[in-house]
DNA sequence: TTCATAATGTAGCCAGTACTACAATTTGGA
DNA sequence: TCCAAATTGTAGTACTGGCTACATTATGAA
């Protein structure tokens, strides 16, 4: 009797910025950096990297709960699904290719890093090709 | 006795994302097209532009007026201020640098058009002025 | 072992952005 | 001119994502 979980498209009729696939991918990449990083992820320590306060963040983990990306209970730590952990991976490295990309056109460091962040999630799959193309050409000729 | 607008930067807590910064720069961008192109701006068209229904529309247009981005009088077409043409004005600047720099880098013109509309809110002075001078690199040897 | 503190959860509020359903106003054609 | 259709507005609902205030659970130091 297990139910079904609640697709993270709650919205169908919108075609435009699904913000909370966006909050999706930000919450799951934090958590797998630190798990990968810490051994454990807490909501204290996402509110703390996100500057919002715990409340948010725990009601976030609970969409994803309900979205099927992480599981949770009551005071535990936060673990991903295995969705959870597949989309934290899609999303590292598209994020990667987005900082790299920009670094190579001589986008300095600090600014790399903090576009990325909003940059990664309006990237199309040919854009992303496209980036990943430059990067190759511009590193090969060393 | 004039009241001063609502800052459109209603949570100055939020240090990400401000997405209603986004859609009011979505607004003027399409307004001023819409005026540019037709003579006027209705709420019916941005409607149907950005495929959401007019309430949605009338509520952003009541929210942009209090910004002080619009003007507006009931059942009337809508005006830009001031403030909302010179928005208009750097938000096309800015999403035409974008297309060109995408399409530059080979990406078709339909996804580099539908990701400029996410990407153009997310690059910093920074990454612009990276983008401008690749444009200038990319364009000069004729 | 106990208890103060840290972490987490819950209740309730607000704004933004969606929606449907219905009311009011404009407008063009008969 | 008048009326039906198009446009715009209003009421009420839902969900996301912020918040504060307060309740509950875990945990480490005495």
């Amino acid at each position: 009797m297990q139910r079904r979980p609640t697709p993270i498209t709650v919205n169908p009729r919108r075609a435009r910025a699904d913000h909370s696939h966006e909050t999706a991918q930000d919450y799951v990449e934090m958590i797998a950096e630190m798990i990968r990083k810490t051994g454990e992820a807490r909501v204290i320590d996402l509110a703390r990297r996100l500057k919002v306060t715990h409340v948010t963040v725990s009601r976030t983990i609970q969409r994803l709960q309900r979205a099927g990306l992480v599981t949770a209970l009551p005071y535990r730590s936060i673990f991903l699904t295995e969705a959870g952990r597949k989309l934290a991976e899609e999303s590292r490295r598209r994020h990667e290719i987005v900082v790299e990309f920009l670094t190579s056109l001589g986008v300095p460091a600090a600014a790399a890093h903090a576009d990325a962040e909003g940059l990664e999630h309006h990237v199309s799959k040919e854009t992303l090709a496209a980036f990943v193309k430059h990067l190759a050409k511009t590193n090969r000729p060393k």
